[in-house]
DNA sequence: AAAATTAGTTTGACTATCGAAATAAATCGT
DNA sequence: ACGATTTATTTCGATAGTCAAACTAATTTT
């Protein structure tokens, strides 16, 4: 173990406890948001699935699935619900029949904005009166726990 | 809308893109960690009780589950299975024997020490090879955050 | 000491999820 | 071109997590 700096460590363990605080109340904060704004027949779970559905590239349903780590079968549930409620829509594909072809409804790009809203006012109050020369330094840091992540997850 | 500098907004697209990356990822991949460690038996949303009950200060149940935001009803059949797999013990209260105090048992302190050091990997991966300045500006962003959060909540 | 409050548990209904089997369409090997 | 295999999705049955309401027990208020 290395000998460190006690007034460096007091301020790495301020900083993880903050990173964890806000780990553990994103999700809910914008749970909570949802069930007060006019979506609220929509779960954050749901959210995500209409995020990865997202605007332009039609994907298909397993590709979805894949991307926010449900398994087919729950895509299926997943994503009658959200066609009953009209923010999806099913299309089977013409090149090949077995895929099914997923897209936002009007309903579906409208919500779809407002959450894009919500990471962008998290986003920018992040970076709430920085400096180019600080914000570069945050930009960075966040990078550095993409990588991070993506490393983990290759194991 | 203010007229901005393109190369500043793509800029700040590419980290409001690496955050939601991030927020999406963290979960998943501490869900899949714990799967595969010592501690397959227990799910995230069971560590996260097992971090609010913590090492030292006895908490009770409703304390508890008011922290990470569930019903007291969600809590007693979350307790129940945490208490049989031997993570958590149950003391009812010398002083009012209508609270349940709850404390970790040695293997419950074992998986939130590892929990912790998740955290804190983390926490120096984000801080990667960085100078003070640098660091001292992350921790500035990471406590806007903290703030907005708490913000949003009041309301 | 009766009534109200508080802490926690139990129960019943509902939802999300998974894995296995079923279905349907496309492709491969011959 | 035909049957076998693979692929994409769905259906079904089982399990687990959640909430709200009813309930029990302990404590406080009046």
């Amino acid at each position: 173990m290395k000998k460190m700096n006690e007034a460096i460590t007091l301020e790495f363990e301020e900083l993880n406890s903050e990173l964890v605080d806000v780990f553990n109340n994103v999700m809910w904060i914008e749970e909570a948001a949802l069930k007060q704004s006019d979506f609220s027949d929509i779960t954050l779970k749901d959210m995500h699935t209409i995020d990865a559905i997202s605007m332009y590239s039609e994907k298909s349903a397993s590709q979805v699935a894949k991307m926010i780590h449900l398994t087919p079968s729950a895509m299926t549930t997943a994503i009658d619900k959200l066609v009953d409620k009209g923010y999806v829509e099913r299309r089977r594909s013409n090149t090949d029949r077995r895929v099914v072809r997923l897209g936002l409804t009007h309903k579906g790009r409208v919500v779809y904005r407002a959450h894009q809203g919500f990471h962008r006012d998290l986003a920018h109050n992040l970076l709430k009166d920085m400096q180019p020369t600080e914000i570069a330094a945050v930009k960075r840091a966040i990078h550095n726990l993409v990588c991070y992540l993506a490393n983990v997850i290759k194991q």
